[in-house]
DNA sequence: TAGGCTCTG
């Protein structure tokens, strides 16, 4: 390497170089798509699964509309022709277009524009790869209930099919939905379509995400996150404003995604009998489930044995590389693998997936540590880290353009697997591991441990290298490790609390949630644990249904231990408080922590402290944040996330509504007596209380486990009788987060039936 | 002494 003395320590990683190339994708001409029966395309196939393909176990029912795959000799020419998608390339973490515009309202001058604009990216929407299959999805569409479209990134499959629903009448008696996992993608998707169309966001194309719907009564297409389709099922149970959902990115398997199956299943069969009973106004509902994989069979299998299509993506080849041999640590491999890849490969930035901001930031400090002995011939390695947790100004930095000469690095986790497209990537370094969160239904713990990801998941982080041009992947895990990966990441509905999935299948209508049609069934223990805690806090009764205050607790948008604070807020005469700390507890964290600038940022915590905990430490923040009226200085200088703290004042601000409406004053306030607000927390979770031991440490009141003030509490180091926390999550050990000292007297009042049944 | 990633009319 770059330098004697440290190259004797850093023995160079051998890659193998026989590693799978995957083909291009790209596609020579529209024109030469072909429908071919019954088989998935092979370069397609091989593309996503890395294997030779195999015929789909149900042939009869599955469809190819993919097209010839040219080598990436001709793709870099061809490719010029086919428009870059703008909502690929946009910035994340944009706020909210808030504009609902409104064509009507346009001068004239500006309709005309829109329709110029429109009319060219007419002739490109002609060019995509898909454009050829269109009167075959169409037809497929029209003659069947469900379908289901397989489709790589790049094939324009969810910006085009919803288009040419529209364009072939489906959107006559109800508007077609496509639902998203992320609300970037809801709001980028549906600007782009409006452009396609001709026009401006809100009229036929609109989105609708939590806190921005754009939609209105003419929209046609509506890009909408999972969240809100679900929502919508709770005051229109047979969605009848929709006549197609699409739910997108399927393969995610989100929670959402998730019930949304079993939902739009039973809704479409509820429909057919009532049109069958001659009843008038309703329509049939089409389903179409958008997938990136070729586990299409489960889809299908699901769907009644649904038809599958399959359609080509546009995607440059990635050659992988697998290490020669397992290495014991991946951080110090993937710093090797950086220097190696800076000296001897060609330009273009490089992507490390990491677990977390730890790793990130010592890689960082290390690239910069050994950048130094780097021979000036080579330019400047730049380190770039990007993590959910740090402010919208560092995330921003890895967008700026490279410096001539030089290369990034950027450190990430999995926020670069889907949630943020870095351009100018060529070279990934997958280190095969990720922080993935658990639950144990047994005794209800969540954990937050690193893990091995799944083969699907190394093939979307391999994806990342060839989005612009040809790139290279280096596994750091050799190709035996690969194979014995898990085929996809474990649905999220099998490994996390289902309290507020199931509290929404019931308010929707729902009455037995064990024998709801799961794609993939949740474990018996994980359905009773999470229905003994609605029970607990008063949202079921003896009989497991739905009580009134389980109804109301499934209007608010929040987990129903805070919808249970929020309703009892309203006896304890202390709502503002009770809205507004539900609100701060609601993002992750509004305080940073930049490594470098650990004191500082302790130091600068320490003002906002309340002797009685996380909870009135944070109301403390947002009284300082609204006194300089969220100046950004200040946010800085005080190590407040602001970009969190804006989702604070969106959500108060939704929850202030929500409130009005249930008929409840959002703006009674206890005043100073913040006592009350600790007593009303408790009545949403007096089962996350602990009592001080002798020995100094906490034991949890239900369950006896031994628990540990999270380090960034308030509370830490804090010796108080009794405390209630938020959220208990098990890393290297059980951490309690939210943490508040309270009496444990209160406890019995706060759950006078939990504790007095537990007694007995 | 330490926080993977989404998302809610």
């Amino acid at each position: 390497m770059f330098n004697a003395a440290r190259n004797a320590k850093r023995k160079i990683i051998t890659f193998g170089d026989d590693g799978e190339t995957i083909p291009s994708l790209i596609v020579e001409d529209a024109k030469a798509s072909s429908l071919t029966e019954l088989r998935p395309d092979a370069a397609l196939n091989e593309a996503v699964t890395g294997n030779a393909p195999e015929p789909p176990s149900g042939q009869e029912k599955s469809i190819n509309l993919s097209c010839t795959a040219v080598s990436n000799g001709d793709s870099n020419n061809k490719r010029q022709h086919i428009p870059k998608r703008k909502f690929e390339s946009q910035k994340p973490y944009s706020s909210s277009d808030r504009r609902s515009g409104n064509a009507a309202k346009q001068p004239e001058h500006v309709t005309e524009a829109l329709r110029q604009k429109a009319r060219e990216l007419a002739k490109h929407r002609k060019q995509l790869p898909i454009f050829s299959a269109r009167e075959t999805i169409i037809k497929e569409v029209k003659d069947n209930a469900c379908v289901i479209i397989v489709g790589e990134t790049g094939s324009g499959k969810t910006t085009q099919i919803p288009q040419y629903f529209m364009e072939a009448g489906l959107s006559a008696h109800g508007t077609i939905a496509v639902t998203q996992p992320r609300r970037v993608a809801a709001i980028n998707l549906a600007k782009r379509v409006a452009q396609e169309v001709g026009t401006t966001i809100g009229n036929q194309v609109g989105y609708s995400i939590r806190f921005d719907d754009t939609s209105s009564k003419g929209t046609k297409i509506k890009y909408m996150t999972d969240g809100i389709m679900l929502r919508e099922l709770l005051s229109d149970r047979l969605l009848l404003n929709y006549s197609v959902i699409v739910l997108d990115e399927a393969h995610e398997r989100t929670l959402r995604t998730d019930i949304l199956f079993g939902m739009v299943k039973s809704i479409q069969k509820q429909r057919a009998e009532m049109i069958e009973q001659g009843k008038k106004g309703i329509e049939p509902l089409k389903i179409v489930v958008m997938s990136a994989t070729l586990d299409a069979e489960k889809f299908s299998a699901y769907f009644y044995n649904a038809k599958i299509m399959y359609i080509s993506g546009r995607m440059y080849p990635v050659k992988v590389l697998n290490t020669i041999e397992p290495q014991s640590d991946y951080v110090d491999a993937a710093l090797v693998t950086a220097f190696q890849i800076h000296q001897e490969e060609t330009a273009g930035d490089i992507l490390i997936f990491l677990t977390g901001q730890e790793e990130i930031e010592n890689l960082e400090k290390l690239i910069e540590e050994y950048s130094v002995d780097l021979p000036t011939r080579f330019g400047k390695l730049i380190p770039c880290p990007i993590f959910a947790a740090q402010d919208s100004a560092t995330q921003q930095k890895i967008f700026e353009p490279t410096p001539a000469g030089c290369r990034k690095v950027i450190l990430a986790t999995n926020i670069a697997e889907t949630s943020i497209t870095i351009p100018n990537i060529r070279y990934v370094v997958d280190t095969g591991c990720h922080k993935s969160r658990g639950y144990n239904a047994k005794i209800g713990i969540e954990s937050l441990l690193i893990e091995p990801i799944s083969k699907s998941s190394a093939r979307q982080r391999m994806g990342r290298a060839g989005r612009e041009a040809p790139g290279l992947c280096f596994r750091l895990y050799t190709e035996d490790s690969f194979e014995q990966l898990e085929e996809d990441t474990v649905p999220e509905i099998k490994r996390c609390n289902l309290a507020s999935a199931i509290l929404a299948l019931k308010a929707s209508g729902v009455e037995d949630v064990t024998k709801f049609d799961y794609m993939d069934r949740p474990s018996k223990s994980g359905l009773l644990k999470s229905m003994e805690q609605l029970y607990a806090l008063g949202a079921l009764d003896d009989k497991g249904d739905l009580t009134e205050m389980g109804k109301k607790m499934a209007g608010f948008p929040v987990d129903p231990p805070y919808a249970k604070v929020l309703l009892q807020s309203e006896v304890m005469e202390c709502t503002k408080e009770a809205i507004e700390i539900i609100a701060l507890l609601s993002v992750d964290t509004i305080f940073t922590f930049p490594s470098n600038k650990r004191e500082e940022a302790n130091e600068a915590r320490q003002k906002f402290l309340s002797l009685d905990g996380d909870h009135l430490s944070l109301l403390n923040v947002l009284r300082g944040y609204e006194s300089v009226k969220g100046d950004r200085d200040w946010c800085r200088e005080n190590f407040i996330n602001g970009r969190h703290m804006r989702h604070v004042l969106e959500v108060r601000k939704q929850l202030i509504e929500f409130s009005e409406r249930a008929g409840i004053n959002p703006r009674t306030s206890c005043g100073h007596d913040y006592e009350i607000v600790l007593k009303c927390f408790l009545a949403g979770f007096f089962q996350n209380a602990a009592l001080l031991q002798p020995d100094s440490t906490y034991k949890a009141v239900v369950g006896g486990l031994t628990v540990n003030i999270h380090p960034s509490s308030a509370m830490f180091g804090k010796k108080r009788a009794a405390i209630m926390y938020n959220e208990l999550v098990f890393t290297t050990k059980h951490y309690i987060r939210g943490v508040s000292a309270i009496e444990a007297s209160w406890l019995a009042q706060a759950a006078p039936k939990y504790f007095g049944q537990r007694q007995a």
